[in-house]
DNA sequence: ATGAAAGCGCTAACAA
DNA sequence: TTGTTAGCGCTTTCAT
């Protein structure tokens, strides 16, 4: 019933083109003062709202960054759309959000969906099944700029903002060994994640810094669940005499630690005076539990935040990436408390 | 570099107009099975991508459904999401997010940035300070379909979709009468928000049909943090006698309820033997917690797909509303734990 | 069953 | 500093 008002109505008003009006609404330089601000009074008092599918069309560009990830109902990603938002927000885009739920055929659909509704750039986090990049290809080739956040693919080259898991991991393995762990063990997830692997890197690297020795049988993977990790612990606990047995567990995720300390609690093992445990992401139980749980904070607000200022600075520079590419770290904080912290006076930052 | 494929092109290369490409490809009766069949396929084979920006503006309308919430990370609100877009996806539309971040304005300019981009109908959940609903009837004057969900304003007449807060927090109220709690104390939020304002209604109701007496000073608002929980009740244990001070907390939210725990158990007292505790939202840690936590569980996925399908329904018929206005209440669900369990052979339904 | 032509509202060369 | 003009890609009435 509304918006009939145009940017034609306006100029019939003022007796002055479509143009000007189009100019002055937009700040041209070679716009008198004067007829700029009747120009912007008149709209405001016509009640005139610019119609941004015909200025898209016509710039062949819209004025939206669309946004593909797995899931949007986890702690972590709906935080990093909260920080995306508020970049892309005063910036003057609108967001839209596409779930891949973990499909690469729905990714696929979605990329070209936002291509479709003329995205100005893509913002992603690939699904667990993301076996190729073309789809990836398509954005580029389309000049629409893309980044990548979380979960990443490293051989494909665009920008990106992730976790510095690798550095943190390895801190979190040092703190156990000076803790007196000395067979620490890694409950990780899929071995192809990018994520993953580097957790399990710096792992590793946590290891080989502490002067502990690495053994492969206290490498365990695809373990996701509170179930997965409490039913394993539970049988290594069980199988391995107490000499072999792993001393400690680093756990690529909250819910995962939780298994692990029930197993351990349910072999009538003391946490952390024998068994040691350390989690990851920082969820809000991870501090009200018993004993509170030595985890990982990670910052999802600021990949989200940076992730965000790469792309619309590529979409203001005309670039779909930068050459070198970027990528933003973002480092993780240790979160040191009851779980595993057997030497007296440890520090408890919260 | 690509996308320069469009329905001329398609047109030229098979010695027809335009109109028949489109009309083809919208599959239009009055077009041959064979010409509709020949231009599919070579438009795939072209590796053509129909331009959504030109046919938004050309039938005046976009492919989109804008989503206005206060703040997007939130276990619930991140839900509501999932839903929604469980149900937009499949329909082919795209799903814009906006923030309002609890501003009144934010939310104004969410809405008129929506508008602008064409969507087709609009979500919206409130801020917390909208005082009037003037942006709201814009919407519908544009001819737009909008429909509110959890935080709504009943007021004002669009179609719904919200928990039923009232009839859950009355049998919360009278599970705990059930329990022998005789002096119910509610520990609720802003007194002027529609939610929290339900609950309390509620646990009036339950009061009443237990039986039990109604008295103001056990009615706590504006109780959102632990840190409040914690300090309220903290000094209401300390303050009044044992015979007057309440023996049970009906909490608003479970970070609340944790907060009520905590003071409690440092006032001596025990749970659930002398105060009960219920809390609200089913957070994941209330099922970890010791002794575990009563709690309220809602189910914004369902909130967010019943506003969806309302919403598309609106769309296909070409209605803003419906009227009489449809309101979907999804019932939570009482979580029955150890927090306010003191008669044996409780049910524990996880 | 298909073609011709106009136009959605805005922008941007090119002119003046 | 402002006007003229053309057109982004698609849809849709009206004609054939």
């Amino acid at each position: 019933m509304s918006q009939k008002v145009t940017i034609k109505d306006i100029a019939k008003k003022l007796n002055v083109t479509p143009s000007t009006i189009s100019r002055a609404l937009s700040d041209h330089p070679s716009i008198s003062v004067k007829t700029k601000s009747l120009v912007k009074k008149t709209a405001l008092k016509m009640n005139y709202h610019p119609n941004k599918m015909a200025s898209s069309l016509r710039k062949g560009k819209g004025h939206s960054i669309g946004v593909v990830l797995p899931k949007i109902n986890s702690n972590f990603m709906s935080n990093c759309i909260f920080g995306i938002e508020s970049v892309t927000y005063p910036s003057g885009y609108d967001l839209i959000i596409c779930q891949s739920n973990e499909f690469y055929e729905k990714e696929k659909d979605n990329i070209e969906a936002l291509l479709a509704s003329g995205v100005s750039g893509v913002l992603i986090s690939l699904s667990m099944d993301t076996k190729d990049t073309e789809h990836l290809n398509n954005v580029l080739k389309r000049n629409v700029p893309l980044v990548m956040f979380d979960r990443i693919e490293e051989s494909f080259s665009v920008d990106s903002a992730v976790n510095d898991d690798r550095v943190i991991s390895a801190e979190a393995v040092v703190h156990l060994a000076a803790q007196g762990y000395k067979k620490i063990a890694i409950l990780s997830g899929p071995t192809h994640s990018y994520v993953y692997n580097n957790r399990l890197m710096g792992y590793l690297d946590g290891l080989r810094l502490s002067g502990l020795e690495i053994k492969e049988d206290r490498i365990f993977s695809n373990i996701v669940s509170e179930e997965d990790a409490k039913n394993l612990v539970s049988n290594v606990l069980k199988k391995e005499s107490k000499e072999s047995r792993p001393d400690a567990f680093f756990c690529t995720g909250d819910k995962v630690a939780l298994g692990a300390m029930q197993a351990a609690r349910e072999a009538g093992l003391g946490i952390p005076s024998d068994i040691g445990v350390v989690g990851y992401a920082n969820d809000p139980f991870s501090k009200i539990i018993t004993p509170s749980l030595t985890t990982i904070e990670q910052f999802p607000k600021e990949i989200g935040t940076s992730a965000a200022k790469i792309i619309i600075d590529l979409i203001k520079q005309g670039k779909t990436f930068s050459s070198p590419n970027k990528k933003v770290l973002i480092k993780p904080q240790l979160r040191i408390r009851e779980s595993s912290s057997r030497v007296p006076n440890f520090s408890c930052n919260t």
